[in-house]
Parts: structure tokens; sequence; C-alpha cells
DNA sequence: GAGTGGTCTAGACCACTGT
DNA sequence: CAGTGGTCTAGACCACTCC
């Protein structure tokens, strides 16, 4: 299972010499790399090993090949931290404000600090029927109409969304208010929370679940990620004042620009 | 950059066609794969483009290849959540039972609900100067003394730990009481929490940091990962009741086992 | 021994970018 | 056109396993 050669492969050694190479800053961000054939003169090695190695960095996000013109150094990108506990209650008194107030910022403002205008926030609603899976998150019968409602939040001037977003209300709840129903209101002004205002729902917590894994292609395409770095699955499941789960999303975050944040605060021992 | 072939390439026909019939479950956990002869004959491809597919579901972590006789798909592991909101109360409140009370359980019999003997905690103490990334969460200077504990978590009946954790003291707090400096003593009965109590240490709250990356190539094989399945990096840091920090942990955690959930609490509105 | 995976290469051929 | 990366193959050679 493990490499069986008592020496290290060549592959390897041209592997780490790069990397090492990168990861020092000798070869520093947005710098080409030099050639399939120098590279491959330089350490003694083929030109396909070459190409094997280039494919890996390629793949870990290290490197980034530009057809005909060569490779080069990935630049790193900006981090976003993504505090909840500040968020989520931010969101929720931002709701009851008025249409003026909740117009001038949003939640994607909150983490990123940038204005509004920078955004843009292309989303399509769907109706679906729930599966298993949503089912149970709902605690409601397979087959549940739902409304499924997919939102990429984007800012302008970068190439690539800084989350994707799956959300689902029960679909007998949003068609209280048909506006709830109507893609084209979005982005609406107080999110969700004012959203489920108007058919008269107050959250009373979200339970955030948090997993990672490999993107899918298409998340790595959306989210300008390689295909090997990873990705924070958030699961978020909100429940109202009556104690029922009344949305259910999935967020999918780049992980290289990306960290969670969450304090717990603890009760003080009383005193003795 | 993408693929430039208008055509799908065989490696990613192969590729596809493999993946589905693991994910599907054509090709069942633990099953043996047809030979790489086989399977190049099968798919009309050369065999080093079947090495090259087979290469790549070992390192997403699809399939075991094992030496000299075949490749595997690989079984997927139990998954452990980890709740911090429960779990830092829980061992805070432990901190203050007697020893005989401590001595029954920790932590990792919390996350997985095993029995304490099931358990290994292998511990090495070092002293180390702080770098500037130490320092700064201690909010003290470059070179300061800072006690290092390296611990796994290991489940005896498996051939991974669960986590790989890397804690910081200040060494000269943690000298007060010189048991701390002893690494024979772990585990420790009541853990960090009541470590740092004998020194006069309250706990008032934890800041958990996420992040997630590839493994390092040592993490991988500590954790049992192949190399291109993700890792969350916890990043705990401890506040006392002086608003010190008095602990600082990077616990890595395998992301094909492992879930953290935070739940936020909200404030309900004020009736109108 | 025969069967398995693992490393590495030479070289044919394709596609895009520049000048 | 020359220079770049990208795909794929045939085949030599190595190392481990199981009989």
């Amino acid at each position: 299972m493990s490499p069986p050669r008592p020496r290290q492969s060549k592959f390897k050694d041209v592997a780490d010499s790069l990397r090492e190479k990168i990861r020092s800053g000798a070869l520093a961000p947005g710098e080409q790399l030099p050639s399939t054939k120098h590279l491959a003169l330089a350490h003694g090695v083929s030109e396909e090993t070459i190409r094997l190695v280039v494919k890996e960095l390629k793949d870990s996000g290290d490197v980034v090949a530009a057809w005909g013109k060569g490779v080069f150094v990935r630049r790193p990108r900006q981090l976003v931290t993504r505090e909840p506990q500040f968020r989520y209650p931010w969101e929720k008194a931002r709701a009851r404000l008025s249409e003026k107030e909740r117009a001038t910022s949003g939640v994607s403002e909150y983490d990123t600090g940038r204005p509004r205008d920078h955004f843009d926030f292309p989303a399509s609603y769907h109706q679906i029927e729930a599966d298993a899976a949503l089912a149970a998150r709902f605690s409601t019968q397979q087959g549940t109409a739902l409304l499924q409602r997919l939102y990429r939040t984007t800012v302008r001037d970068e190439d690539h969304p800084i989350a994707l977003i799956k959300s689902y209300l029960l679909y007998e709840m949003a068609s209280q208010n048909p506006e709830l129903l109507d893609e084209t209101r979005e982005p609406w002004p107080g999110g969700t929370m004012h959203q489920l205002w108007t058919v008269g729902v107050e959250i009373d917590r979200i339970v955030d679940e948090v997993a990672t894994r490999a993107p899918t292609p298409e998340e790595a395409d959306a989210l300008g990620l390689a295909t090997h770095m990873a990705v924070f699955v958030l699961e978020k499941t909100s429940f109202s004042t009556q104690d029922t789960v009344v949305e259910y999303s999935e967020v999918v975050l780049p992980g290289d620009r990306t960290r969670l944040r969450y304090t717990v605060q603890l009760e003080r021992w009383a005193e003795e």
C-alpha cells in the first residue's frame, strides 16, 4: 500500500521540490513556472513525469495552468470569516425594521464588509417533493411539497461566488404569502428572517451542522476551486418559536477562503 | 485551463464509470475491483490510463490498493459528532468533581459513547518558544516559553486516532503545579479544565475557529485518510475569567468521519 | 511461478497562444 | 511558425502476494 521503493520516487522528488519553492515564496504568486521541457531537463526526468507532477500541483490548487501559455503559481484569495453567533441575531433584529432600513444592507455585506452594490444575488425557485432526507429534516412525509431556492452570493469584481446555497421552505407555509413564491422579488430586503415573519413565523434558534469534503466538479467550477481543495458544507436548520423546522439550507463554502467562528460561553462556578 | 477536447477524455470516461459503480453500490464496500489488465481490456484503453484512474480513486479515498493483492472499495467509517456547546460545559462541570468521579470518564467517551478502557491517550510534552503566531494567540512576546502538549485520541480496536491535538499552555503558568509538566501523569482525570483549576484558573469561554484543508502527508497517514480527503482544523482558544488566553490548541479532525454541531439561540422579539 | 499493483520513459498526436 | 500544455499508449522494469 505505501511506497514499496526504498528510495523516494522521482515523482515525489520533483513534486516536493516544486512545492517547496512555492511555499517558501521562491516562486511567488502569479509567477510562471519553467516549461515542462525545462523542468524535465533540470530534474533529469521525462516530460511525462513532469506533466504528472504539474497535474498534481494543479489539482491541489498550488498552481494554475493557462492553455498554450504556461503554468503559474496560484494567488491566494481573501479570507471571509463567518460568525453565525453574531450574524444570526443581527439578521433577526433586522427583520422587523422598516423596508427602507432593511434595504440598506444584507448578510453578505455583514460577512465581507463590502457595500451592497458590489453584490449580485441570482436566485431561482423551484417547487419540489421532499426526498427521504429532506422529509426527515422537516419531520414530515416523503413527497411533501417544498420550495427550493437556489442562491449564489457573488461579489461583482470577483470571478466566483463566496457561497452556494440551497434553501428549503415548506411550500404550504411559503404560499401563505404569494410574494414568497416569486423569485423575481429577490434580493428580498431583510432576507429569509423577514420573509418568514410575513407568514407569522419567528425563529427561536438555528442549528449549524458542519461537514467537510471535496467539492463536486460543479462546485469546484462555480467556486473557483481546484478539484482537491476542500469545501465546508454547512447544514443550517431554523426552528420556529413553536419548535418546528421552518427552514433548512445547505451552504457550500470554499475551504480556501472561509473560516467559521463560534464562541461557547460557560457558566461561572459557584463560590465554595 | 479546462479540457479543450470537445469529447470527454478516455480518462474521465473510465473514472466516471468506476466512481458511478462505487457510489451506486454496484461495487460494494470491501469488494475487489477487476485487475488493471481486465479494466484496460474492458474499457478499451491502455493499462497506464487505468493506472492513472485508479490512482485518482485511491487519492480521493474511494478505493484502497493492497500491494500484490488488488484494489478494493473503501469501507466508510463511523461518524463522530462533536458538539462543543455541550462538551465544553460538561468538561467544566467535571473539573471540580472528586478524583474518583473524574476518573470514571473523559471527553472522548463523551463524543463517541465508548467506554474509557477502549481508548489510548499517548501524550508527549515539550517546552518550546512561541513563534509569531503563537505569541499573538497568547498576546505575549515572541520567544515566550510555552508548554506544548501533543495528543492523539485513539480507539483501541481502530487503526487510527479520531483527532490529533497540539495544546499550548504558558510555561510559567503551568509550572506553578510541577505535576502539570509531567507527561507521564496523562491521561489526567478531569482533563485540561481540571489541570488549569489546580493553578487557580477558571475558564470563562472558549472560541472555536474552524478551517478546512487537505491533510499533510503525516496527518493523512496518522488519521488513515487518502491524500485528497479533507480535514477540519479546529483552533480552540480558552479564555480565563480574567479574560486572558490560558490555553490554545489546534485539533485536526478527519473530515470523513467528523461533524461539528453548534446551536445559536436567538432572543425572542418583544411583544408589540 | 503467475498474478497483482507501481514507476518511469519515449514518443505520437492534439490544441491553444503568441509573434 | 515555434512554444506551450494535454492525452494516450506500448513497453521495460520493479515489488509484493499467494500458491
